[in-house]
DNA sequence: GTCTATATTGTGATAGAC
DNA sequence: GTCTATCACAATATAGAC
């Protein structure tokens, strides 16, 4: 990400915050021009058109969205412990990051084809004959139960983000419960909890 | 929902699938009259507004959006089972309403607090104290582990909608991994899994 | 590079004929 | 009830002065 100067830089931050926070139709060109403090014209002066400049927003977001898994693949430990290791560093890595989830989901319905192509783009790294491997050899030695990848895959997701696309409503949810906790603290526990699920799940039951 | 007559019908019916579709803002009174197959300015006759008419689709749909809770938590059986039967029964009551899930979530980006409205609207009928007078007992005898309920709402939740959410790209997620599943069988798989770590996760570890 | 002025299109909404 | 014609407005985008 090299821009030109610093006023192209400002309307590149304005216009990402904006579209994560609101999408790209209720996104207008003149909120994207108040917030980087110049006239709206000015804007198709560096990028031509809001599709353009969307589009940039949308590959720089989006790099963030997936769990970074490679380094923690590549280790040498269990599979149950890389899978523990991938969620929880992934709660870690959306707690800076936490309208992602919801983006993601709002541009999933808008344009499915788009968030397919850059998922694929982020998998071409992966040994998934490596992952299915592993497997077999500790299924053999009776140290994890089988699992399907694209259940884990939605598992994982689902338990991570979920909280993070709920967090809007969070804090009234837990005057409703009688809890007093604050986000940070939810999110501190979900790692607790995230990482409990997996490890007893994971476990073979034995007979 | 008692309506005038059948056009006022074939209208409601039509804003509804698009809503579900492409959320408010992207849904255009032409694409409702096309649908409807009625022109534009007639729609205003039957629902004063566009806004009239979303708040009225709202109503209807957000409706089947949370898991129905209140005869599971009324029968004679443990916690444990409880919990088990409102995760699997809140995925079958998806099965026909897969766009649900996205929807909710678009909206609630859109306007939490109409969201967070209608989940206590939801919610004024659940008496939480007896689930945690049950938890009580339960936890003293040794049958289940203490839980929060806000972590187990977001729990279920995330498990159970996720793959909903994903659905657009799923068919492509199977492909890539070598799996060649439809939808359909995911989900049925996915009953047992959310059962099976639910129930290993509520089981108290034994010291 | 940045602005003012303007073109163009799409959308929600109303008035009024039939 | 349903349509045509029209209004009002907002949004993207372009042209051209400076």
């Amino acid at each position: 990400m090299e821009l030109h100067d610093d006023t192209e830089q400002r309307i590149f931050n304005a216009a990402q915050r904006l579209f994560l926070q609101k999408g790209l139709s209720e996104t207008t060109m003149q909120d994207i021009a108040d917030l980087a403090g110049i006239s709206r014209t000015s804007l198709h002066y560096y990028f031509r058109s809001k599709d353009r400049l969307f589009e940039k927003s949308l590959n720089n977001l989006i790099r963030n969205i997936m769990p970074r898994i490679d380094s923690t693949l590549a280790k040498d430990i269990s599979l149950r412990d890389k899978i523990v290791e991938i969620a929880t560093s992934y709660i870690e890595q959306l707690r800076g990051n936490e309208l992602l989830p919801g983006f993601l989901i709002m541009e999933l319905r808008r344009d499915p084809q788009e968030i397919i192509r850059f998922v694929f783009s982020e998998w071409t790294t992966i040994d998934f004959q490596s992952i299915k491997n592993q497997m077999d050899r500790e299924v053999e030695a009776g140290l994890i139960r089988r699992f399907d990848i694209s259940q884990m895959v939605i598992t994982i997701m689902g338990l991570c983000t979920f909280p993070f696309i709920c967090e809007p409503i969070l804090s009234d949810v837990f005057k409703a419960l009688g809890g007093h906790q604050t986000f940070d603290n939810f999110i501190t526990e979900r790692k607790n909890i995230v990482n409990q699920m997996l490890s007893l799940w994971l476990t073979p039951s034995e007979k």
